[in-house]
DNA sequence: TGAATATATGTAGTTGGCTACGTAGATTTG
DNA sequence: CAAATCTACGTAGCCAACTACATATATTCA
């Protein structure tokens, strides 16, 4: 046991952090292991293709909950790959519409069972005492209510 | 409900990197609204001084559980900002001992009553009906016993 | 004891997000 | 209907972690 795992509470976002980048970097090794070329990060902006086939870059970029550089970057490098295309929207001269290409479909088809293994891993892994997912979820629902530093500050002026 | 949030487990890591940064974010504007001039990601090693004074760059970086060469990188800040100091082990010199300053166990001291309401936001924030530490502590658990990658393995394997 | 290996530190460059800022087209309003 | 504002998209550069690689010192072992 080391300091900052004592310290707990106090280094949570550091935690969070590492947790993530374990997740994310053994994702990549998955992929590869199924002989999938595909980056985790590249998952939000597909899935939500797959669900909603035709979108604007912000459109997407509120979906995933990313800044829309952020999904700018993540867009310029799928078009690379040439897994999504993007024309101009008829109507209102400001938007790109961007689409799933038929290559992205395919290899859609090809990632669904490879995301059920990732279900059932993941499944496994959080399905402890307390449940992972739901732990973020009912966390983010009640930082909508009332932001950390908004709490932090109620907090503070409770004990003057 | 966007379909991000309702891919759930498929996008985890992508939900664990975003509630981390927004508390952390938060954290910033909490040592701000203080007083404080301290950056959240030095936390990591400031506490760590806190408890071991003396410890050489590679025996911090294991203690928060960091590269050696981020470690480096927050030390040369912590150095700039004068709250550590180091000097050469006379017993083995490849190694560089580091340890707070005056300045930096005097704002160490200044920042425990700051310390007091992140514990307490925190701890108001993350209890819901599935403790968000904890569950961050029973899925590291569950790693270390086998990673992510060797679990989606063999559940691969189960199922052809 | 010197050759091979291991350990400690450091540098360079990558990554995957971000903010700040700028421009062009659409909408609203005096 | 023109001026002001808003919205969509894009670029530039930042940030906090990482990996890969290099160098110097210490340790081990044939």
């Amino acid at each position: 046991m080391n300091v900052i795992d004592e310290s707990g509470i106090l280094a949570i976002s550091t935690r969070l952090q590492r947790l993530a980048d374990t997740l994310r970097k053994d994702g990549v090794l998955i992929y590869k292991a199924n002989q999938i070329d595909f980056e985790p990060k590249w998952f939000p902006v597909i899935y939500t293709l797959h669900f909603k086939p035709v979108l604007s870059v912000v459109e997407i970029a509120n979906e995933i909950g990313y800044t829309h550089p952020s999904t700018i970057s993540l867009l310029k490098e799928l078009e690379k790959e040439k897994l999504i295309r993007s024309k101009k929207d008829k109507a209102d001269e400001r938007k790109r519409l961007i689409q799933l290409t038929a290559k992205g479909q395919e290899l859609i088809e090809q990632m669904k069972p490879v995301w059920e293994i990732f279900k059932a891993a993941t499944t496994e892994l959080i399905n402890t005492q307390n449940n992972l997912m739901k732990a973020i979820a009912e966390v983010e629902e009640k930082i909508a209510e009332q932001s950390f530093f908004a709490r932090a500050q109620r907090l503070k002026g409770s004990k003057q």
